[in-house]
Order: C-alpha cells, then structure tokens, then sequence
RNA sequence: GGAGGGAUGGCAGAGUGGUUGAAUGCACCGGUCUUGAAAACCGGCGUGCCGCAAGGCAUCGGGGGUUCGAAUCCCUCUCCCUCCGCCA
C-alpha cells in the first residue's frame, strides 16, 4: 500500500511517478480528496468526544456528591448520537480511502525503463553459455519421453490438466535440485531454511496482497476458510506480519522450498505446452527484510544469489530488467532472470526478482526497531531462487546429448548418488 | 469432537462501571556514585491517528451491544491452556 502521506504532500511527483505505470491521476486525486475528508471528520467525532469525555467525569463527580446529573446525561446522549452518526461516516469514508490505495500500485524506482509493456524490458546481461549442437534439438517433452520422467495423462486422470506427474530419475533429479538451492542460499549466502504451512487463511492472502483482488486464481478450502498458497512468499512474508523486528539483525533472510498452487484463471491455451505453465509446480523462494537505506543494494545482492543457482547448474540465461508497466503491483523495481530453452525455441522466466520497498510492508505492518529507537517500516524483497518446472526444461534441453541422455550439473552429483547422467529407457 | 478455564504494555502480573493509559516486578534507556563494572539511588520508558503547536482521540485478543461514562457488564467470533475421546 502506498503512503498517504506522500499523496498529502509531494502529490505532484506521485502523479508523474505513476503516469509511467499508466495510473491516471484521477485514481490519486480520489484517494487526496478521501483524505482530506477523513481527516475533518477525525476532527469532528474527537473533539466531541473530548467534550463528552470530560462531561462524564464531571457527572461522575456530581453523581458521588449526591447532585443532579438528569440534565447532563441527556445533553450527553445527544453528543453521543452525533458522534455515531460521524464515525458511521468516518469508516465509510475508511473503507473508500484503503479501497483506493489499494489500488495504487508501488511507485517505480526513477532508473528504470518507462514502458507498458513487456517491449519495454532492457536485457542487462547474458549469463553462462550456449551453442547450437550440430545434431537436432529435442525438446523437453520429447526428451521426457524418452527418459520415461513425466506422465501427463495420468496426471489428468488424478487431478485435472496442468497437474503433472514426474516419475523415477525425474523425480530425484528435481528432488535433487531443491536440496541443491536450499544448501546454496543457506550455507553460502546466509539464508535461513523455513517449512511453512502449504495453506493458509485470508489474513495471510490478504498481507500478501493476493486477496481481495486475485481469489479467483487461487484455489480455496470452503470448509475452515483456508487457501493454498500460490508461492511461498505469502507464507514467509507473513511471518512477520503485525510484528516490530530488532534494528540489529536487519537484513533478515529466508529461504523455503514449497509446492505453489495457481488457478491461473483465464489462462487456459497460453503457452500450456508440457511443464511450461502448469497448476501445481515446486519453486524455492527468497525473502529478505531489510533496512530502508540498503533495500535497493540487496535487490542487486539478491538478483545474483539467483543467478548462481543458473550459473552453477551449468545454464544460459539473461537477465531483464523490467520497465514500469511491466513489473508486478507492489515492486518498485523488478528483475526477471529468463532461461533459454533450444527445445522450445524461447526464454523461460524462472525467477522474478523484486524490490518492495516499503509498500508491502506497510499493508503487512511489518515494522522494526531503528538506531535512533524509532520503529519505522521494513523493507521487503522477494526472488524466486529458482522454480522448478521451467528450470527442469531447461536443463533438460540445455543439457541433452546426441542419444537422448541428459548430462547431470556435477553440483547435482553428490544429491544423485554421484549419479552423471539420465539415461534414456530403453 | 465433548467439558471446563483463560486472553491486560517487551515479559511477568494487579485491576470487576467513574482522576486506570493502566499498580507492582523484571527488562530496557539516561544520570549519580566508581579507576572500570556490579550493587544502590534518581529519572525516563507502549502503539496508532488528528494537530504548526498546546493538546486531543483511540487502543487492555477481534467485532457488536448496554451506559452520561466500559479493561471492568452483555452477545458473538478467534486463539490458547487443562481434562476426556479419536488419531498420523
């Protein structure tokens, strides 16, 4: 959520700001004119109830002294529906003013590209390496045939569409890979591993930012009023929600592999090709609390404990940085890191890398506890480091051999029972 | 799932309708003393919102109600604890 301060008092910069997101003034305008309203009904309702908070003491006094007090509670009553009718208007007026900031998406970093679309993105390096083979590339669906490592229509009959079902070596190998990124990000770039809970409830969904706007790309428990997450981010950010963290241990760093959950809505068709976008996929997340001085230095910090996982896996890969129309609703600046995928013949993202600054934090009131003794708000940072699907694909098509085996990254090995290759099988 | 008991400031823990925003202890910050530290003593010490400020309002798990006035009474929801049942 954005600061309604900033809107009070540097309203034109927001504009212009936000125009590069293709948020028209009106929206900011609205949100300026609730405020000012909310505010001079703060004014109002308190300084009657100022007056009737003396009043009553006033008459608690008299009523001990054996006085009449008939007279002054029924002016009372009086002041008293008055502030009723006000704070009935008052959280009208709220609920409208949270409703339009909510709408408001993050104010973009000054550097980044302006553009509203994806055209927009500016490649700001190339990672590991490729060469066209002199015999013909598979792709990844082919390769997985061939390896005996994905079953689709099974996983149709048990689920539905977009819930694959990856078999044998496949299975280890993925396996393999998330044990291979949690031990990177936690014994070399200071992460802490967490577990959380795969489902969670609405306040969790609604700290995050996925509800009220995205419920329906989201699957939903009716029964306890439960809901699987969509990444880990929304379990792991939450752990600190409505909490004031020490000062002292900024930057905070958590890991998690977890299994995502996404409806995904309306995109039925699009790009759904094998494990290319799929309703049930494993990722490893990345989040970090951090000191508002240090939040854009740990988004470069962070975009390269991403790229490691890539770049130790022996892949090829870019790195965008996204323009202002592009990005997410609550990043202020974003990196996507994309694999190639020869098989397929395009980039795959596979970790969106993003800075928060204080937007997400404020509608997490996740605080901490500065030098100065101030509480002020965190920032936050979210990458994927990396998902597992398309990392799959990827590797499995930058990796493939003339007869159909796929060489294992030797960082892999020792998860794979030294194991250097899939072998095809038969 | 059944029965009962709880939820108060960073923690512990008083408080059952009127100077209680909240005793007391611990923790924390500043000071005195000390070569330094400890102890002792003195002072300070929740959060959010409105206001240039003075100050005001709200907040004792969440929501609603009674009342001139609610931490305190009523309703409701959530969570926690104890006992019983079931169970990986």
């Amino acid at each position: 959520m954005i600061d309604i301060k900033k809107i009070r008092d540097e309203f034109d910069e927001v504009v212009a700001a936000e125009a590069r997101r293709g948020v028209e003034k009106e929206r900011i305008e609205k949100a300026r004119e609730l405020d000012t309203k909310r505010r001079q009904l703060v004014g109002e309702t308190e300084s009657l109830k100022a007056k009737r908070n003396s009043a009553s003491k006033e008459i608690g006094k008299i009523a001990k002294e054996g006085g009449d007090i008939a007279a002054a509670k029924e002016e009372m009553r009086k002041v008293g529906d008055r502030i009723a009718e006000i704070d009935k208007e008052l959280a009208q007026v709220d609920v409208e003013l949270r409703e339009t900031l909510l709408m408001i998406p993050n104010l973009p970093a000054p550097e980044i590209p302006t553009g509203m679309d994806s055209s927009a993105n500016k490649v700001v390096r190339m990672g590991g390496e490729w060469k066209d083979p002199s015999y013909k590339i598979l792709d990844h669906m082919t390769i997985g045939e061939k390896l005996g490592i994905f079953d689709f229509p099974r996983g149709v009959k048990l689920t539905g569409t977009g819930f694959p079902i990856i078999l044998g070596q496949g299975a280890k190998l993925q396996r393999a890979l998330i044990q291979y990124m949690l031990d990177l990000h936690c014994q070399k770039q200071g992460y802490t591993e967490m577990l959380p809970p795969f489902v969670v409830n609405s306040d969790s969904m609604t700290g995050t930012g996925q509800l009220p706007k995205f419920a329906e790309d989201l699957y939903h428990c009716q029964i306890d009023d439960f809901w699987l997450i969509p990444t880990a981010e929304v379990p792991v950010t939450n752990y600190y929600r409505d909490d004031i963290l020490d000062g002292k241990k900024l930057p905070i760093k958590l890991t998690a592999y977890t299994p995502c959950f996404r409806r995904e809505a309306g995109s039925a068709g699009k790009m759904t090709r094998g494990m290319l976008r799929v309703h049930q996929f494993d990722k490893v997340e990345m989040v970090n609390f951090v000191h508002p001085d240090t939040s854009f230095e740990q988004l470069e910090i962070l975009v390269k404990e991403a790229e490691e996982v890539l770049t130790t896996l022996g892949l090829h890969f870019r790195v965008l940085q996204l323009c202002s129309g592009d990005m997410g609703f609550s990043a202020a600046k974003c990196y996507d890191l994309e694999l190639w995928a020869p098989g397929e013949q395009q980039w795959l993202e596979v970790s969106s890398c993003s800075c928060f600054t204080d937007y997400q934090a404020r509608r997490l009131n996740c605080r901490f506890k500065d030098a100065d003794g101030k509480t002020k708000l965190v920032h936050t940072l979210n990458g994927s480091g990396v998902a597992l699907p398309r990392l799959m694909v990827a590797l499995l098509e930058q990796h493939q051999n003339e007869d159909g085996s796929v060489t294992i990254p030797e960082v892999l090995r020792p998860y794979m029972n030294g194991q250097e290759k899939l072998l095809p099988v038969k």
